[in-house]
DNA sequence: CGAATAAATTAAAACGTTTTCAATTTTTTC
DNA sequence: GAAAAAATTGAAAACGTTTTAATTTATTCG
């Protein structure tokens, strides 16, 4: 059914059905009413690129996917979906290989220029990162979930990744611990800097020496977690804490302090930072983990919000959001022996 | 730049233009190339949503994410990106609140009429389910990733859950297990029940009896692995060995078996089935995870083509896939004690 | 009561392509 | 070298809405 039937249908004119149905105000609400239930009745739906081709507005948000994330990227997606119900707003994920940062770039511009979208977030900025230039060169509005240091003003949503994991090693320290290991996210994205520069910065303070060795990065899996930590545990001296930077991680500390026969949360305590997965539950695990917790679901959902607030008109610079992330203790963390 | 300055910019018409770009055999190769190059260099592409209204095609696939199997979704998702990337489709994510099924018809309803999408691509599906019933009455391209009962034509691409299950439990039988415990995914979607149908099929045909109280359903967490797995190994006679629905589940039925002293491997027995996630590998776990394997990532990838065929008009009815599974021995499974 | 104003409705012009049908140009044939 | 056939191009009509500008209808006020 087309509007031009509908309309005739209820004996009016195209123009005041289109009116009517989009709830401007110069129509009158008995006609309104009228409308919008034969709309109803009639399953009468306006098509979808007729409106967008006339309005410009594309009614989509666009989002893509990297591999080696796909777990934080559905909680994301998950809790922007909460947001974004009722708003007849769609997402769009275009997948990717996240080794070609080229292609990477070439699908950001397809996505702008073929105005598939109205906006889009960015998720894992690196400091210095050719996508938020590139948006903002191409005027799309963008919100980048994270921070970078790209000289261009941007819209932002971050969580307090340093303060979160200096707060974190702190209280390691103060447990007495002295070496103590991180096995951070992939290098070269903004969150691993702050969360590096948030384990220095306590380690600093509490004039203990930094010792790169201690460190590693990687994807947060399971494996990744168990290499580096066995690998750390047969150095001697060993280390006897351990900062994670996902609960995937933890597992694999876990798994590799077993395999040693070192008891977590007495020979070695271990805190991690959870995203929040329904699946795989902190409390859940044998020693429960101490983690510095900030939920991913939450900032999909705050994120939609944002992006209909850009949308809306409000100026990036205004939008620039810094959660703080609590530390809540658990078994997996005991003064060190 | 507009299609009409475009052209005029080469001395053509629209006409010819719009036919070089989308190759059209009735333009002369040197016009084309003219037309490309120009393309490139000035920087046109056609105003996507000018071109959906005219075609009536979308460029678009639809598939809604349910909450609670955010992961697999993601995987699945990630395979499907990998046949589209070239393709110049889109993938439009519609999250939805699992618990209402009239939510979800309604979103269903929405994709079609709004004509949001060119196909949508059907998940969880169960034995009867109305959103089959409705995709095919609206004469809406779809695919089902599973099966279902619903009598009406529908593509599909399923693993063959019921023989996986059938021959991990014989194996898990044939080591002399007698009480076999299943934990299944959730009740009442068709997979669950053709595992239930594998599981049961199997202590038929060797004789033993099928006790209802061996089999849980629930979501696939490390939490509901674990609750199960307790509870379970608290009876007395205790089960011998655990058939599990996912690798997560397997998590917890291990650190369920650890809090009670008990040895995967040794004094119980697992076998979980492996969608293949990058972050937690079977291969990995402590013992080794003996699995029944199929890539969801694979499966994502080939409904992607599979979708492609039905929307360059192949019949649903053509489109039957049947995947079998790969059972891989490891070392969570032995000899009942 | 009639003019002035406000409210409600409509006709027609976008929006930027693709595609049908017709016209033109080029190539082939005899 | 003209007629016929084939290849290439173009004009104009869709596609189904929203929105601008104009018109009609209702209300207010002196």
């Amino acid at each position: 059914m087309k509007l031009k039937e509908f309309a005739k249908h209820l004996d009016l004119s195209p123009t005041t059905v289109s009116r009517a149905l989009s709830g401007y105000p110069e129509v009158r609400e008995s006609t309104r009413k009228r409308v919008a239930d034969a709309a109803i009745r009639l399953g009468y739906r306006p098509n979808i690129n007729a409106v967008r081709l006339v309005t410009g507005r594309v009614g989509a948000i666009g989002i893509l996917m990297g591999r080696g994330r796909e777990v934080h990227f559905a909680e994301f997606l998950s809790g922007m979906g909460e947001r974004l119900g009722g708003e007849d707003i769609d997402i769009l994920v275009t997948p990717i290989a996240e080794h070609d940062a080229r292609e990477e770039i070439q699908l950001y511009s397809r996505l702008v220029e073929s105005r598939r979208v109205d906006a889009i977030i960015v998720n894992g900025p690196r400091p210095d990162d050719e996508r938020i230039r590139l948006l903002h060169k191409l005027g799309m509005p963008f919100l980048v979930h994270g921070r970078s240091e790209t000289d261009v003003p941007y819209a932002w949503l971050d969580i307090d990744n340093e303060g979160a994991i200096k707060r974190a090693t702190a209280h390691l320290i103060d447990l007495g611990h002295k070496r103590i290991a991180m096995i951070n996210g992939r290098p070269g994205v903004t969150f691993s800097m702050h969360r590096d520069k948030g384990y220095r910065d306590a380690l600093v303070e509490r004039g203990l020496p930094f010792d790169p060795r201690l460190v590693a990065h990687g994807n947060f899996t399971d494996e990744v977690g168990f290499r580096y930590a066995r690998s750390l545990l047969e150095q001697s001296p060993r280390p006897t804490a351990f900062v994670a930077g996902s609960t995937m991680t933890a597992l694999g500390v876990y798994r590799a302090a077993r395999s040693l026969d070192l008891v977590v949360g007495k020979d070695i305590s271990v805190i991690a930072h959870d995203d929040v997965f329904p699946y795989l539950n902190a409390d859940n695990m044998a020693p429960s983990l101490s983690t510095t917790r900030s939920s991913m679901r939450a900032a999909g959902t705050r994120a939609a919000e944002l992006v209909l607030q850009l949308l809306s008109g409000k100026p990036p610079m205004e939008i620039h959001e810094l959660w703080p992330v609590e530390l809540i203790l658990r078994e997996s963390t005991g003064p060190a022996l």
